[in-house]
DNA sequence: AACCTATCTGTATACGCTTTCAGAATCCAA
DNA sequence: TTGGATTCTGAAAGCGTATACAGATAGGTT
């Protein structure tokens, strides 16, 4: 079939061993055979296959991605390219590749899971996403499978590896940013809840309220999925309240285009009557009129880190877990105006 | 280490042929036995290593996926994102996972390939583009490892899978429907014209512009890249012209929010000064305001197909080359205006 | 010349699974 | 009871690489 090591080693006239060694570079091989060797794979076009090296080396130079479980949805985000490109960048830096296995159910995920880990298909994980009691992540951590998260572990998050933003400070920062403009009735449009990053910027938002001495308001909080439709509901609901918000803090981009284009259809425009402060920073929210003001949060950076700490883990794995807090920062556009 | 293969046999009493023919499902097992090995199994928690099955069967169940060399731009552009959905429902109805090599340059794309290739890793590859003399897909034909293309190959399209719109029909059609608005003045803002999908459409649009008795002028006809920042410069050049266009048929939406905003900046708006129609449909098209005339070219199913043909080839190896063309369908939003 | 190091290379085995081929067990007809 | 067909199972040889260990070679010392 291919050519493998053996062929290369009867025409380089050395041992399979041999060449072995010099595909890893053993520095016990002398000069003159490493180039014989070479040589002669140059001439034969050999090229190692990986899967008798994972097997014979345990390991298999790729990391496995772990999208949250409506992975068709979630790809829409934009957020998922770019954390991706992240990885991948630092991936490729160290050789190593990328693997996803998919799957549209709960279920389906979470054997796909499995079968990377116990296949051992790849060397460790990066979960994108962090939520309420993950079923995937216990299960990796009882493996003591080495893998990192992007975002706050709900729990054991001291012994768990991860990346993010310092979520509640942002949001606390941003609603204060609010404030600070003179908007005093804030809505809060949140994503699913059992996201660790809604709960996050939701403490850090009922914090800077409280702190502002204003009260925190139940009927101001809108939780929707993370996208465009989801901030079209969100605006229908707090529109409704008799006292309506003047200010939204939405924790997605692509919510606020839906919150934009719903106000455009009743009539309302930003920042005249409502002003909308939202999350990502994603490419395109530059371009939509108003253009939108928007919390940077280095999502690229983000998949950077989480791929490093990783390849971290699994090179050295008796490394304690650290945390990484990637910054964040206020891209101000022309979505929000000043009230005072 | 982990539980292997021997050890189910051991405690189920059997050889370990015995146990990998269980997992195959193989006829010749008889019930009893079956059961008997999957208790074992279960009792143990065993799972097949991927590697070792790999060797012994020169197959991996994983499809490799190559994207444009500037992977990192290209990433942003949503259209990505959903292929990618596209071809992973597909491969994971086929319990395929998918497999991704990274790079910056040219080269480093191409290496990712070979190692891909040569290496064992994937069955298949799926290539995300197709343009003039590609290097990578030469190199599969030669190879000829097997794999399909989105898009039309720019040669040896016969004995190449692949899938695409017929973008050439798609392109002459649509400027047929701007014509048919009354606009007789449409420039072209194309894409990098390394890629066929520029060629066929620019080659349709001509064939429509010279069906109806216009000149077909060289200065209506722009090309940038795929991005917005495309869509901006392709403005700027069309509107200096002494007798700018009043219809513009954009190659991408993403171009077209470029060009969008920039008129905007130029104050001019759409579709009241000049007419917008762009292909590709993405999710954002119709937020924007105006909302974008778009031509939907079922990005998921191109995806969808793409991992279908790939499985059919690897499965049987026998099948010639088949071409499917994916239908597009014209959405029509706020962005043409009749001027008749 | 004999011996010892230091350096380099080869032999053999393991990694976990698949698959060929041969052999054992079972069943039924003669 | 024997023979032959049928069904099921096991032993063993790969798949292509890595590596422990042993062996060979070269170089220097006494």
């Amino acid at each position: 079939m291919s050519v493998t090591i053996k062929d290369v080693a009867k025409l380089a006239d050395v041992a399979p061993s041999t060449v072995s060694r010099v595909i890893a570079n053993n520095p016990r091989i002398s000069e003159k055979t490493k180039r014989k060797v070479k040589e002669a794979m140059e001439y034969l076009g050999y090229h190692p296959n990986f899967n008798a090296r994972s097997l014979a080396n345990r390991s298999t130079q790729a990391i496995g991605l772990v999208m949250p479980s409506s992975a068709d949805k979630a790809f829409q985000n934009p957020f998922f390219p770019e954390v991706i490109r992240g990885i991948s960048t630092m991936a490729h830096e160290q050789e190593y590749a990328l693997y996803m296995s998919t799957g549209n159910t709960e279920d389906e995920i979470f054997e796909g899971v499995v079968r990377m880990v116990q296949g051992r298909r790849v060397d460790g994980i990066v979960m994108l996403y962090s939520r309420v009691d993950d079923r995937i992540m216990c299960y990796l951590q009882e493996q003591s499978f080495p893998f990192t998260v992007i975002g706050k572990p709900f729990k054991n998050a001291d012994s768990i590896t991860h990346i993010d933003n310092d979520n509640f400070k942002a949001a606390q920062e941003m609603t204060e940013y609010l404030l600070s403009l003179g908007h005093e009735r804030i809505g809060f449009v949140g994503g699913n809840l059992n996201l660790v990053v809604t709960i996050d910027r939701l403490l850090g938002y009922e914090k800077a309220i409280r702190n502002a001495g204003l009260s925190y308001k139940d009927e101001y909080i809108v939780h929707e999925e993370f996208l465009k439709e989801g901030g079209q509901e969100a605006v229908k609901e707090l529109l409704a309240l008799e006292n309506p918000p003047s200010a939204l803090l939405v924790m997605d981009d692509l919510m606020s285009f839906g919150v934009l284009s719903t106000l455009n259809e009743l009539g309302l425009s930003v920042p005249e009557d409502i002003s909308l402060l939202s999350f990502n920073n994603v490419m395109l929210s530059e371009l939509s009129s108003p253009s939108l003001t928007s919390v940077d949060i280095n999502i690229f950076q983000l998949g950077y880190e989480a791929a490093k700490g990783l390849l971290e883990c699994i090179q050295s794995p008796g490394k304690p877990a650290k945390r990484v807090a990637v910054p964040f920062e206020l891209i101000e556009r022309q979505s929000c105006k000043n009230v005072k």
